[in-house]
DNA sequence: GATGAATGAGACTTCATTCAT
DNA sequence: AATGAATGAAGTCTCATTCAT
């Protein structure tokens, strides 16, 4: 009977949102069309019309395979058992190799969140709120305890952090002089060493 | 019908450039129609294509402006008669308050450049780079001279505060609690508190 | 409205290029809009474009089946076996009789050769140039053996014959006096008059 | 006083001319702006608008100045005290050497009538009837006294001749290896030759 | 499960012409 | 005599989506 995999093996969905992907971090989603999207999946548009409701859907798919796996991962390190310090440079590092490792994925998600939808939209923001305070809570839990100083709001130590997280996709060149752990490492130093009393 | 600014007394060009500025912030670049902002300014399309070549001039004008006022400030503060870590407090904490109190210019800076010609596109990295080489000079000058420490890169020290920068297009409401004087102070403070030897 | 082909049982690529040959024929090339085309054709602009890729490419198709069959016929004409002046004749008389019962074809050929793309422009030439040598060679072949007169360069002759193939778009009428047989009969005893020795 | 002239010495309006025959010439009627018009011969729209009451009226001077042109010498040649066969050899010939010292008047004139509205087309196609006419007179002149053949209508004589000059603009280039009176010399003789007896 | 022809709205841009100066 | 800003209609083409098969 028919499969729904072609000569490469990989199910018709995936190669649809690999392929969106790629090219909504190269072009943006509005640069790119549909018909290039089923092309360079090696499908038609009754294909991806048969899994995804919308173009508007791929994207969210994107969206929502990025805040799982970030969630999940600062879930992990901010539950550890070690002192705070650690656990927010733990964190704060393997954001930022996680990110590398997906720039196409944080590349769209940086730069076109403001395509999405009214409602999916509303959806995007309250699971990003949710990693944020995650990642806040750490930070005054340091300042509670008096290992990280209280000279600036949390939010805001939180918002510095993740805007050099954002920033990447601008300036790293994977073949740059930099691997994505010494990036991580400079940048959780630098956050750490901010926050000292 | 929807005229933001009425036949009043400001040249036709500005009244264009204003009504792309404002719309391109808010819906993005791709999501902005010629129409749009003609009605947004007032006149017809004939009259945009008659001092603009094309809706990427626009979006080049706009970049134009933001580069040359920031440039321009750079310039002074890092050229002022002070000890260094004086010029870079005070050169990282007006980018902060330029740009909040222009933040459409810089929301339309960091999310639409990709949408730029390749000539106009190198142009304005050109200008780019020098502002952040000016910018690093300043962390530089004041690694070799001890005042900050050397633990990280100057070119990791400026994309990790401009980062921050871009970022608060993301976050910062004018309602919000703090001032763009306050905002601008907390993160020169975490800055220089990050170089601290 | 405008329906020229009701939504028979031709198909649609078919019915398009038999509206633009027809306008084109009429208004010229720049003068007929995508829009009269497809209106005459009782289609959308969308299916114009799906099955061609631009307006180019509707008269480029013109052009090639204008081609196609002039090329067929001259070389059934030219390979006949008998004498060349019967040959050169007949393939003179049957130019003028096609071109008369195809004068939307010839009048767009001669008149909007200038509108095509570089590319396709010097595919079109070629074609032509391959023509031309065939009728030419008839002519050489008949100097050569002497029942030709040389004192007029063959190149010249076929350029005198095809500017009278040409005109005829621009004076032959339908309901004129002479039927398409008549004029072909005059003009090409006219051609193998001028060559009598 | 201001003068209507420039730099250039030659008056306004027959630069303007001038640069509408090349552009008209080079890349047709349609495909010419009223911009490029005005930026070739120096001045601005106001002034065209000034001096022709609309891009139409500019084809339709280079018609004018064609015709009247073509006209006079006809007139000139049949009416000289020669004998007819030499009378008519003359024009044929002249009419081919004055098309190509004007290439560009020619193009316009063989490629562009039908942009011409309604009544000016009307009053071009009388002046082109009195010219064919003319030289019809001549062919049938003659017939009549047995110098030429009478195989032919006198009004496909013309229509044969007339073919090959409007095609002289399809195949004629400055540098080729005949000069104009070459070109008139052969094309004369073709329609001597094949009006023989 | 998948096709691809067809839709129809809307995109950017060009252009001849007018008019106040 | 000449300017050039402004108009407004029309032009070509793109695209997400639908639907009969």
């Amino acid at each position: 009977m028919a499969r729904t995999t072609e000569p490469n093996g990989t199910p018709v969905p995936q190669r649809l949102l690999a392929a969106a992907t790629r090219l909504f971090a190269e072009r943006g989603y509005d640069r790119t069309s549909v018909q290039e999207i089923v092309e360079a999946a090696g499908v038609t548009k009754g294909a991806l019309y048969h899994y995804f409701g919308s173009k508007d859907d791929l994207l969210h798919e994107v969206y929502a395979r990025v805040l799982r796996v970030q969630q999940e991962r600062l879930d992990a390190f901010a539950d550890a058992d070690a002192p705070v310090e650690q656990r927010l440079r733990d964190a704060a590092a393997d954001v930022v190799v996680t990110t590398i490792e997906n720039l196409d994925d944080a590349s769209i998600f940086f730069r076109s969140m403001h395509h999405l939808g009214p409602e999916k939209d509303k959806q995007v923001r309250a699971e990003r709120r949710r990693y944020h305070e995650r990642f806040r809570a750490l930070v005054e839990e340091g300042q509670r305890s008096g290992v990280f100083s209280e000279a600036t709001p949390a939010d805001l130590v939180v918002d510095y952090h993740f805007g050099s997280v954002h920033h990447l996709s601008t300036w790293y060149r994977p073949n740059g002089p930099l691997t994505p752990q010494q990036v991580a490492d400079h940048l959780a130093d630098l956050l750490l060493r901010a926050l000292r009393p």
